[in-house]
DNA sequence: CGTCAGTTTGAGCGAGCTCAACGTGAGTGG
DNA sequence: CCACTCACGTTGAGCTCGCTCAAACTGACG
């Protein structure tokens, strides 16, 4: 069997899209109850990921899309140098494996950066739900074009900002996206190595290291390990421009 | 009135899809003629835009995806510490405006490097016509995905890549999209001045104007202001690692 | 308690930035 | 037709931020 999420079978955790928490965030935004049960029913959900456990690899037949209900997935792809290149956390009720839309292959690779708990959405059944639902085409759409505008976002940050501006703008940006799950804005789990954070902002590990330090001697913040305190949201936000 | 493109309306344009040298490249792919009738019904053509003049504005309401049918159109926004980031630079055969999805409003503005005919397709229609026409939604999709990993590559470009092998890649990506559109992939005019190419690429004018130089005298390049012929397609390949 | 991955800190270097000057050519007005 | 302007491009000189290399620290796990 070739089906990653059927392997992974697991009668246990029997979550419907219409109970899930995350719900607000993901795909079935703006669906009636009605339908929110017809994408219910093509949702895939599976046993857990474990941590370095890949979703799918680069280059293999894009099937699916997938969303996040716990733990963090890592996108990235080896490139010709051998390099890898970090393209995106995705947290809890973030979509991810668009990218394999464009050419019927993933294009990234994506890992469970921490034990996580994933739906997978068999494409071409959306496709299909897309064109008897309407807003969910559109839903769809406006998926994708925002993952190109916060793609070009990443993109000025690395032609035009500092270390210190690219940091400040991660850690908010996970802050936000914490808040929007209704988690704290200012105590914050990194799920991501340093070298992880060092290659997604364009910085090596001892920048990333030295940038951390140097905003908790400012007071910026309150760093252990990968738990992090925010002690000073607006000056944070001022280095960050946003 | 303020539809940009009915404002323009010229009776001499009329050119159509089925007929339309582009499109092989642009949308109608992968259509039945009966289809692609229904598409150029849709289809807004106006009289050019010449070189300054706005396709659309930051900020104001989403409408309408374009094509470029000649010329060129450059991509950009200005940001919160006010500075342009250009994200960039669509040639014939190309759609741009498909960031305006995501937020019913268009991120970047569009501007015309040089006289260039644009075809709009009102985005509301092009809806519509997706859930009747399967492929045509299908292949929107892959459009947008396509954004999204050529976006990718950019970010790696800027976060891995030196000044030489950001250029050399521009150079090539030209190169190859004119070779699409059956022109030399040797003899290329750059539409846009060494501050947008510095912009988009993450460098200074200087930089731009250095690394040029430096390629010149190599023998990789000829150089005479924004016409250039490739020298050595091999020794700039290598360079740009593609 | 040794190992090993991940992280931190220090020291020195270099690619690309900044600032400054100069060259070039298209457009404008006398 | 020439003088002037102004945007754009090129070249030079020096500086700086983040990189490289190196070493030491930390904590999880066998």
């Amino acid at each position: 069997m070739n089906n990653p999420a059927v392997d992974r079978k697991c009668p246990h955790s029997q979550v419907s899209c219409g109970d899930c928490r995350m719900n607000a965030l993901c795909l079935p935004l703006a669906l009636q109850n009605e339908e929110i049960d017809r994408l219910d029913d093509i949702v895939q959900r599976g046993r857990p990921f474990h941590k370095e456990d890949h979703v799918y690899n680069a280059g293999v037949e894009f099937k699916s899309v997938y969303a996040v209900r716990s733990g963090c997935i890592k996108s990235y792809y080896i490139n010709d140098d051998g390099q890898e290149q970090v393209t995106g956390f995705h947290l809890p009720g973030e979509i991810f494996g668009i990218d394999g839309i464009g050419h019927n292959r993933y294009v990234n690779s994506a890992i469970a950066l921490e034990t996580s708990a994933i739906c997978e959405i068999p494409f071409s059944r959306l496709e299909e739900l897309s064109v008897e639902i309407p807003s969910l085409q559109r839903h769809f759409f406006q998926l994708m074009s925002k993952e190109i505008t916060s793609d070009q976002q990443l993109i000025t940050q690395l032609s035009k900002n500092s270390a210190e501006e690219r940091i400040a703008t991660l850690i908010l940006s996970i802050s936000s996206r914490n808040a929007r799950r209704k988690l704290s804005s200012t105590q914050i789990r990194l799920p991501m190595s340093r070298a992880d954070i060092g290659n997604y902002l364009g910085l090596t590990v001892e920048t990333v290291s030295r940038v951390f330090s140097r905003f908790q001697k400012q007071g910026l913040l309150a760093v252990d390990k990968k738990e992090i305190e925010i002690l000073d949201v607006d000056g944070l936000r001022e280095l960050s421009n946003n």
